[in-house]
DNA sequence: GCTGTACATGCCTTGACAGGCATATGCTGT
DNA sequence: ACAGCATATGCCTGTCAAGGCATGTACAGC
């Protein structure tokens, strides 16, 4: 399954969200308030699609998410971007959009 | 029909790409190698997603990308971008993903 | 070794979408 | 008014994905 297919279940979306930070598959359950199989499904086609990494901790899996796909749906908007913004434009939003942090 | 769904779809996505610059749905069947009606049928899902503009002249319909739904794709994209990027490195490989005309 | 907890997998049903084919609609020129 | 081109729509079918429920697997502590 490919990315752009992956990212169109917003439940998936929304477990994307929550693994931006490390989390147990019970967080999960917890945070989309989906049924504990139905996670465990999205967390599969998520991963199989790299963009969730999965650590095992004891009985526990804790999942996040994985830069690679998300950066190259970031390139595919690249011819895009040019319909709303020129270049400086451009510029100045994404920094607008970055965190200050760090 | 949401953003990504209708995104998931690889025709699709081919039919934005071509639309890019504006054309008449003969070239878009052309240009896909879909039957008319298929592409009939994308364009519709892509206009009512906003994903596209129609502009009748004549009997024919001149169909051109609209970026509104890309660029809010691209505000989603925002809270991962930290993910394979720090601020400068953000920077610099979007100005690489920029075209160096206009 | 048993019980409980955390997670994964299998099977099944339901719903939705993509495309094919036929047909309708709208405009053009004669 | 008519013939023809450009595009849209309707109907039908095959395919596949999402979730429910039951069950399997693995690790932990006693």
């Amino acid at each position: 399954m490919e990315t752009f297919e992956v990212l169109a279940e917003p439940n998936r979306r929304r477990i994307l969200d929550l693994l931006l930070v490390e989390r147990p598959v019970g967080d999960v359950v917890d945070g989309t308030g989906l049924s504990q199989p139905a996670v465990s499904k999205h967390l599969r086609v998520l991963r199989e699609a790299g963009l969730v990494d999965v650590r095992a901790v004891a009985q526990r899996r804790l999942y996040r998410v994985r830069a690679e796909p998300l950066r190259e749906l970031d390139e595919w908007l690249a011819p895009y971007r040019r319909l709303w913004s020129r270049r400086l434009d451009a510029l100045e939003s994404h920094l607008d959009a970055m965190p200050d942090d760090d």
